[in-house]
DNA sequence: GGCACTAGTTGACTTTAGTCAACTAAATTA
DNA sequence: TAATTTAGTTGACTAAAGTCAACTAGTGCC
């Protein structure tokens, strides 16, 4: 009864039935649960039917009855895969954006319902719901491109800076601009910005910008404490190593503190050497790699 | 996408997932998962069918019938309530018991894939899924009786006596005897113990003791730290006088140590004064009131 | 070009879940 | 004691979810 196991099941039993009650506020449009499901799923800009399939976990035959179900309904308008002619990319009509809006305040007003329910302990409660997620999705962290100025930039870099905050006393919210300045210098064909996605949580960042002929720097990497521990530094690392070499750099730079013991032990094992100081406060170690 | 909705949103999808996959590990055994459900939650010792369908939210003709389906297949065995008539009463058959042990196995199994997936984060998961589950369970918390010998009356205490431990250095686990010296004074008709259960979890506990004529004395209340913030300190603390009140004692007394600021308040604001010592280290204020 | 493979569609079908209303029988209330 | 309420049963029904296999059409490789 008091095993981790029984915990687990005990969470099961009340996750599956409140959960349950959230999905039943997709009901009442005289749809399907399944079919409110697909809808809410397809972005305005396109899913891939395949990604609904694997997402939803659903048959092949049942997924494409329901998008023809939601295409008769005029909410859903199917298109070939301009570069794999097999494959099929649903995208929303007007209606079928209309409707999806009408999906997305209904869960919202059941997910603030469930906050209210919280009170006070609702940041509690967001750190756990992210927490099990990431441990759930920990094998489909995806690393992708992204513009150093998109939201999901400015979240992960704001996150990074309350890390810094927290850190040294000395760091004020002044040193730590947001957006970076010469964001152009982080975005293609100059840099790269890359984020860590967990479903659509960005979960973790690293950035690369030119420094000096031949070499790049490599700043602002960043795991969200729920992720860490499952290798993603590395990852983000590798990434960018392989981005930079990619771009023609010879070599990279980094600076640090040597407060953050784990990203400095990670540099290391990574191949990374001690070089000598080239920025100043508040680092206070410098790291270099040829590529 | 970074709001606390959207992850709420990302966790609803995430676990609506996983955890069908861990109920598909209940597929397999020629038996609707439904069924499989309801033989899991019958206890051996007997379980009122109205709390089966109060826990699994199903309709009183569903659950009737799939009672029927286990009793025909010599699973369950269906007894009318002896205090209403009206009222019936599942109970496992000792076929029913072996198919039980089989579930629960399959259960166990699913579960031990989900904290291996977690690594070396186990705890903090467990941690995560306990608050949100007593989040979701918090207006379903239950105060019952407990003998102090009880497992669950163990966990509490060890709890309980992990907090003290980590508050004061002084304290060593030798002064922290368990099970609990004296138990038959924790027992009516002498004494009480109490627990606040949320589904299966012990949340809380309190206990009364006699300590001079007509004077009890209330000790050990503990709330697990991811119930904390819902009044169930206070609950406890009402319950146990109004047992004590109804034992015959006219009055009580209980002593603490001023680290818990937040519990001292909490009998302050309940009609408790400041008394003469009674008890030595570690504690430091004493309290009494009036029953 | 031919062959194996992949993505998706469609028809025919079964199972599961759930609803609704009429009913029995015990308990409670007036 | 009669009327009302409550707990559960049963039959008739519907909707939703899922399975299976045959099929079309595009892709990739020898």
């Amino acid at each position: 009864m008091l095993d981790a196991i029984a915990r687990l099941r005990r969470f099961n039993r009340v996750v599956t039935r409140e959960i349950g009650a959230l999905d039943t506020s997709y009901l009442g449009r005289g749809r399907p649960l399944s079919s409110a499901r697909v809808l809410q799923l397809v972005k305005a800009s396109g899913t891939d039917v395949a990604e609904l399939r694997n997402r939803l976990d659903l048959d092949t035959g049942l997924l494409s009855r329901l998008l023809r179900a939601l295409e008769t309904e005029g909410l859903v308008r199917l298109e070939t895969d301009p570069t794999d002619g097999r494959r099929r990319i649903a995208l929303l009509t007007p209606a079928g954006q209309a409707e999806w809006q009408i999906y997305d305040q209904l869960g919202h007003a059941k997910a603030q319902q469930v906050f209210d329910h919280a009170g006070p302990r609702q940041d509690a409660l967001i750190a756990a719901m992210d927490l099990i997620a990431t441990v759930m999705l920990q094998d489909q962290v995806e690393i992708r491109d992204a513009d150093p100025n998109d939201p999901a930039a400015l979240h992960c870099l704001s996150a990074y800076f309350q890390i810094l905050l927290a850190m040294n006393a000395a760091i004020t919210p002044s040193m730590l601009p947001l957006p970076l300045p010469d964001s152009e210098k982080y975005r293609p064909p100059q840099g790269a910005f890359l984020i860590a996605w967990s479903d659509d949580l960005p979960i973790g960042c690293v950035s690369l910008h030119p420094l000096e002929p031949g070499i790049a720097e490599v700043k602002r990497l960043w795991v969200d404490p729920t992720a860490r521990g499952q290798g993603l530094a590395r990852r983000l690392m590798r990434a960018i190593e392989s981005r930079a070499r990619d771009m023609g750099f010879i070599g990279l730079k980094l600076d640090s503190h040597t407060d953050l013991a784990a990203a400095i032990a990670l540099y290391r094992s990574d191949g990374w050497l001690e070089t000598a100081p080239y920025t100043g406060f508040p680092a206070n170690i410098w790291m270099a790699k040829r590529l």
